[in-house]
DNA sequence: GAGTAATCGAGACGGTACGTCGTGTCTTGAT
DNA sequence: ATCAAGACACGACGTACCGTCTCGATTACTC
């Protein structure tokens, strides 16, 4: 079952999330940007975070198709470079961020569905490259991509830099070639 | 200038941030904890936030020391496995996960305190590996930090997975040596 | 026409009322405890107060029998100990009080029903009085059962005051013989 | 202590229970009409009834002053006169009226304070009958009262019958005289 | 050691939002 | 075609903190 008004409910969320941060959103905020009322949100999601949970899930927001460039690396730049847009260009950008802060002390959050998911879509990048012969059979794809997005996730994000033009290319060259 | 009670302030500001998250630290809670009164924290820091920032500043909860241990790898390796610790074992679990939500959406916690300034720290171990010949001269120390913590973050704190015994050496391994 | 279940639904209703005063008697309150949707009793009852006011109509929790002793004095005092009995003893008393204090501020509730009506119950006891010769035929059955249904009302709820053992006696007595 | 709009607070809420009734009566609009903070009104009165208590205990709206005619029979037609006015003629008859319906089934309202202390002042009455020897010593004062109030509450408001131009001269005859 | 700032405790206050309860209306799906 | 189930808008509840604001009462530095 859904509340009639979902779609406006998510939608206020994400706005409101990206607006004005996690601790700016609110339940009220929320029901009056929506046209709903507040009991109708508690009546469907426990918590602001549950209702964030949710409304993250369902956006499509924080999605990237998966690349086929037709070679590892090729794919690998792209999905760090959609990753890099996503990090640094409104709305996403502010979405993402107010997501990560929230997710990082809500458990209801469940960062598992915005970050560790995605490995599955991912994962076809691995396997076109083992079948390729690009890469050994024994590699681990998580780790790969944990380098990569948490590289693109601490310069972005946590360091406040930007992204070099460059950027992708070059965190995609040390892991795969290694710096020394 | 500083209030009489700063010590206790402080410590109440860490304690009640990792019992209870960023949200569950009130300047109420923090006034009664360090036994002052709610003006006099308000006379020294304008928001919960930049309260939270000051105590991060002076804590070195989160500090480590830097590894000598002769090699590179071994220096990484150790870098990244306190990290590691730091990142899943409580206080500075909490401490550090709750302020990496709190900066993410106030500017004025300034996240480069407590990640990017560390660099130039962590910078020694890659200068003593050019000086023994083990890495390029070009090498970029920022993206190597970056790749290896990222990961950790992303795999810890994100993903929520336990950090296995010899995760810090492979990451450590996929970056000095590449994964193809 | 009457809802299927109109017993429950007045059951529910007076014992909530008693239970928990007027202000705790809900319409969800009484849906639940006679097994029926609170759409119904909307359907038959356009507000609480309505659904109370039909409740205690048909209720016989409040009646009681007009007594024939034989005296006029007899008769009073026993009505007026009956009534006594009412004000001060569980259940009636507090469906009494809270009829009361419903009626009082909800003319729907129509407290003629359940105050003023029983007036005409009551009249024959001075029908009979003037027919024995006891009290002359102008007297007010109306005023006096005024002046002692008002006493009892007056000490027992108002005051809250417990009924002393002959306190129906001595209203009666000083009404029949005057106080000076 | 006091709030400093104490003043305008008490003033509200008698306003607002005369206007719409005890149920109509909410503290957020007294709020509202005091020009005061719902949570200043928390912070001085743990409830509804609470505040209403304290605005009644205040008020003179419900005081009539003790007559002092020369004869026992002129001050309690005086005294049941006022009486009558007040239960019948607004304001007076409004606060009254919720009053009694809040007080009767909310004990931290007292009842006792706007109905039973009343007694004291009234009491001068019957002393000064007394030294007239007008009243055997012996006469209980709460009885007559009650009797005469009761009669008149029962007559104004349970019954919701006018008064009539000698109602209180009868009633107060047929409590000093007898009707028998 | 007194005088004068700076600092503090106490706590009332106007606010915003919380999460809950009950109201009375309206829609819908099963019978 | 009726009616239970229950979603809904609404208004109020009582609570928690927010950040601001008087007030006096302590400090503690300076002369």
């Amino acid at each position: 079952m859904a509340p009639r008004k979902q779609r406006e409910i998510f939608a206020a969320t994400l706005r409101l999330l990206a607006d004005k941060g996690y601790d700016g959103l609110t339940v009220e905020g929320v029901a009056e940007t929506s046209g709903v009322n507040k009991t109708t949100i508690y009546r469907w999601w426990p918590s602001k975070a549950a209702l964030l949970a949710a409304a993250l899930v369902e956006a499509d927001m924080l999605d990237f198709d998966v690349p086929d460039t037709g070679s590892l690396r090729g794919d690998l730049v792209a999905l760090v470079e959609a990753l890099g847009v996503l990090l640094t260009e409104p709305p996403g950008r502010d979405v993402a961020v107010a997501a990560l802060g929230a997710a990082v002390h809500h458990p209801e959050i469940d960062a598992r569905r915005f970050f560790a998911d995605r490995l599955a879509r991912e994962r076809v990048v691995f396997e076109r490259a083992v079948r390729r012969g690009e890469l050994p059979e024994s590699t681990d794809p998580m780790l790969v991509m944990d380098l990569l997005a948490g590289a693109m996730w601490t310069r972005a994000v946590f360091r406040g830099l930007p992204l070099g033009k460059d950027f992708a290319a070059e965190a995609v060259a040390a892991v795969l070639d290694g710096v020394s």
